[in-house]
DNA sequence: ATGATTCTTGACTGACCGGTCAACTATAGC
DNA sequence: GCTATAGTTGACCGGTCAGTCAAGAATCAT
């Protein structure tokens, strides 16, 4: 009943790539609409405030991550190929990023974490949960490894905590330097220091 | 000639504390004014504008880190002891700024390199010599570390590199679970692994 | 004391903020 | 084809934004 109306998605989308650009506060309610060419009264018609569409963005950047996340993990592949691949993919999104207009823009859980975590509780306790989420990914990875002798034995939970602090803070020093390499180059690095290659036998 | 004040210093020590807890965008130079007991007449009579303040607050922040950088290179100690006393330096911040109001704000460069980077170059380019020192600071330890026989010979640019990324997502995640707790614990996991005790010969 | 200089004040500007609303239009089910 | 519903529109609200300005007050060197 009624008319349909891809609205709802365009502005999610839409407010997804502005926030990324500058950041929450900055992107004004009406910068979003005349971007996804739709008037303030449909936004409001589909979300209650700025914040509630945050919170379904965040919906759909963590169901489209989990997705990519889910390809990484072909059993074909090595739990250090499934790491690297999903540091390939991130790298690959910031490249993305420099294309389209030269700058390197990061992660828009990151950037929303450090923006609003100390804002809005609610807003924080939801990207705990991607974390947490994402953690936990990490962590299933690094257990298939040590159970396949590729990494050495230890606490896969510890791993995958600093694998994930080693992810963000590229994030922060790769937007910061605007170079995509910069990412690569920790991970690169870090994932060697973590989980180095077990000495052959 | 004329009168003094104190009002600069006073405009940099709130703008750097209100930006800690709001972020650049979401505070005003209104909120600023008021908190620092100011008229804004007297806020454009020492900045040329919000940008040129918070260049001001960087400048201040990275002297008063360096600063205690110095003190924690204190010639008795150990380069891991170093290590760990710049960690607990930031720890006790974090802890500080939670006894303060219950949140975890972070790090201030950190939280406007994510939120500013891709929004102002200058501030951008800013943002990275100040991390450029952190990480040259680091490398010095390291490099300490190296020659007394503390760590494993390496590149220590490298491995500054990958504890300054460390540093930083340990940050983004701890600012994210409003849990100092988090940051001590990554950082101490994360020197584990990015410089293991030599094992005794 | 006086005049140059530094700082302070409060009123002001035009643009923009998030959010509201009533009227309108297109569509789907009957 | 009617009607309930879903979506659209543009005008509108009070408040706030960064930044301006002219005039006055405090302080210094002389």
């Amino acid at each position: 009943m009624g008319r349909c109306s891809d609205g709802r998605q365009k502005l999610i989308a839409t407010a997804t790539r502005l926030f990324l650009e500058r950041g929450f506060t900055a992107v004004s309610v009406a910068d979003i609409c005349a971007a996804a060419d739709l008037k303030k009264g449909s936004f409001y018609h589909f979300f209650t405030s700025k914040l509630d569409l945050t919170m379904q963005a965040i919906d759909a950047y963590e169901s489209e991550i989990t997705a990519l996340f889910r390809e990484s993990l072909r059993p074909g592949a090595s739990a250090r190929e499934q790491l690297k691949a999903i540091a390939e993919t991130f790298r690959v999104r910031l490249v993305e990023q420099c294309a389209g207009d030269g700058n390197a823009r990061g992660c828009p859980i990151g950037n929303l974490a450090l923006e609003m975590a100390g804002r809005d509780a609610q807003l924080r306790l939801r990207l705990e949960q991607v974390f947490d989420g994402w953690r936990a990914g990490l962590a299933r990875i690094v257990r298939l490894g040590i159970e396949r002798g590729e990494f050495g034995p230890q606490d896969p939970d510890r791993a995958a905590d600093v694998l994930l602090a080693m992810i963000q803070g590229a994030m922060v020093l790769a937007k910061t330097a605007n170079d995509p390499d910069v990412f690569a180059r920790l991970l690169e690095q870090g994932r060697a220091l973590v989980l180095p290659e077990r000495a052959p036998a």
